[in-house]
DNA sequence: TTGTGTTTTATTGCCTCC
DNA sequence: GGAGGCAATAAAACACAA
């Protein structure tokens, strides 16, 4: 089974929890604080039958399958994830379980799985959203940069501007005017491998023949960030 | 040994589908 | 309406540090 299979199956209806949208709350959300109000309550015979009370009979306690009933199970689980009733029951008997364990133990194996994928989703999506913070400060110091080599060459064309009129007795004058970036102090902007092909944005970045960084040249440039005391906490993970 | 955290097995209540 | 699935949860079993 290929993972997307896998994910179709456990994720039919995969959707960002209700509360990061409290606006567009549905009876959806509803369904799902009904859900966390329940409080579960032991019959008193199951209960009975746990504590080995009724009878005390082992069947009812609660027993761990053997590493063999263990094994077996996850192959089982490895070929399919739901069983159809008769595997259910021929599983059961080979195993000497009951047809209610095997299903019990599919579905807690289920559950387990589904758990381990979203943990990877969620580790993906983490990793992403950390590359798009750093995208965005790397962005915003440039900013910075630019704004303050900017400030520099109009105060340089306002003193150019002051000498020619003092020269010329007052005239216009154009002069020094045409302020063409030199390369060395304009800093290319530069986009990490991961977040260009991420969100689209490499097609754009090579037309617009900006340079791309190494993961190295990448990650150092970052250490130079957070020595400098830039986006404090988020590069934690450089340093 | 014991307190505590984690994993596994089992139950309950709700939902969907036939 | 019954069967089966899932989420939430309880509780036994286990692991492990102090």
């Amino acid at each position: 089974m290929s993972r997307e299979e896998d994910e179709k199956l456990l994720f039919p209806s995969f959707a960002f929890p209700a509360e990061c949208f409290p606006e567009a709350a549905t009876s959806g959300g509803e369904q799902k604080k009904a859900r966390q109000r329940r409080r579960r309550k032991v019959k008193p015979e199951a209960a009975a039958a746990l504590a080995g009370e009724s009878g005390g009979d082992e069947q009812a306690k609660k027993r761990r399958l053997s590493d063999e009933q263990a094994r077996f199970l996850e192959m089982s689980f490895k070929k399919e994830r739901k069983l159809e009733t008769p595997r259910k029951v021929q599983l059961a008997a080979e195993l000497g379980l009951d047809a209610k364990q095997v299903a019990v133990w599919f579905q807690n194996r289920r559950a387990r799985h589904k758990s381990k994928l979203m943990e990877e989703e969620f580790a993906k999506l983490r990793s992403a959203h950390d590359a798009v913070v750093l995208q965005n400060c790397h962005l915003e110091t440039e900013l910075l940069k630019l704004k303050e080599r900017l400030a520099d060459v109009e105060e340089e064309k306002a003193k150019l501007a002051a000498v020619a009129a003092a020269t010329t007795g007052g005239g216009g004058g154009g002069g020094g005017g045409s302020s063409s970036p030199t390369s060395s102090s304009f800093s290319t902007v530069t986009y990490h491998p991961v977040l260009a092909g991420q969100f689209g944005v490499e097609a754009a970045a090579e037309e617009a023949d900006l340079t791309y960084m190494s993961e190295y040249a990448y990650n150092s440039y970052m250490l130079e960030l957070a020595a400098a005391g830039y986006c404090g906490g988020v590069y934690d993970q450089f340093s």
